[in-house]
DNA sequence: TACAATTAGTTTGCATACAAATTAAAAATA
DNA sequence: TATTTTTAATTTGTATGCAAACTAATTGTA
């Protein structure tokens, strides 16, 4: 049944079977986190803080590989939870300085289930993860060459 | 460096890196996708389509993992769009038939440079892709064993 | 040193996504 | 058959995401 349509076919594609896992993966987490009351790309700032301590938007968005745009307004609504402070720089007035507070430090203890949870329904061999990541990391290397056409 | 922390670092992670490839991917298309005023989700959509030709909102779900409140408004633009046709079914008023039209099926000509100018960004070998596929088609199936949890 | 160009963040507009609530119709059952 | 339950789709509410426009501050330069 090979057509010239086939490469249009939605299982021959591998980008559709990424997409759905991602998907079904964050709405996993959504789920899970609702216990802290945060959302995975709440949750994936707090996880970057929580080993970063301070920073910025720029920053923020390099690391995370999201829109500054997308940022600003959830470090808003993590600052109203108490758990980062934003201040403006003395030196630099267009930089905004952005710090994890104790109770977000605290927060980390709290959100150890979550792994643990997660762990749980993700369940790949160690060579698995391995390989997974491997070929993961080859992909956005090969989009990143692409990002600004 | 090991800490009872680490599980919780951003590295260590395989659902981060999976989360960041989808949506660099699905920005890509997006990008790509523009020259025929289509976004990812209705191109998913239109390919599905080009394969069934006639559907509803239940099985465009299951096929596609969307809940049927993200499905109903995109086909909406896709039948203003002049792609799809959307009508109650006689035999049971709660059902909607979708079917493709003829100005459907001839955008999947137009649709062809879609997938080659992906691969060029993508770019792995037959046997990355194999894994990969395997792989992911595993998560998948973990996960829906926790759906409804 | 005025003025242009760049930079950091925010706002706006549009398009998903999903959960929960709602509506309308069909099926099950008391 | 009347009532309850289930089912299919839509609507509503909340939360991303990104591109493009915008604002304000800093840097580069004629």
């Amino acid at each position: 049944m090979a057509s010239k349509y086939n490469q249009l076919r939605l299982k021959n594609q591998l980008c559709f079977p990424i997409y759905l896992c991602s998907k079904e993966i964050v709405r996993r987490y959504d789920k899970v986190l609702k216990r802290i009351n945060l959302t995975y790309t709440q949750y994936i700032i707090m996880m970057y803080f929580w080993e970063t301590k301070k920073s910025n938007v720029k920053k923020i968005s390099n690391a995370l590989l999201l829109d500054s745009s997308t940022i600003s307004p959830i470090l808003k609504k993590l600052e109203k939870k108490g758990f980062l402070l934003r201040e403006k720089s003395n030196a630099d007035e267009r930089n905004l300085i952005v710090s994890i507070t104790n109770k977000g430090m605290k927060l980390q203890d709290d959100a150890f289930f979550v792994s643990k949870e997660m762990e749980k329904c993700i369940k790949l061999s160690e060579n698995d993860i391995k390989s997974m990541y491997t070929i993961i990391n080859q992909i956005l290397m090969n989009l990143e060459d692409f990002s600004n056409e």
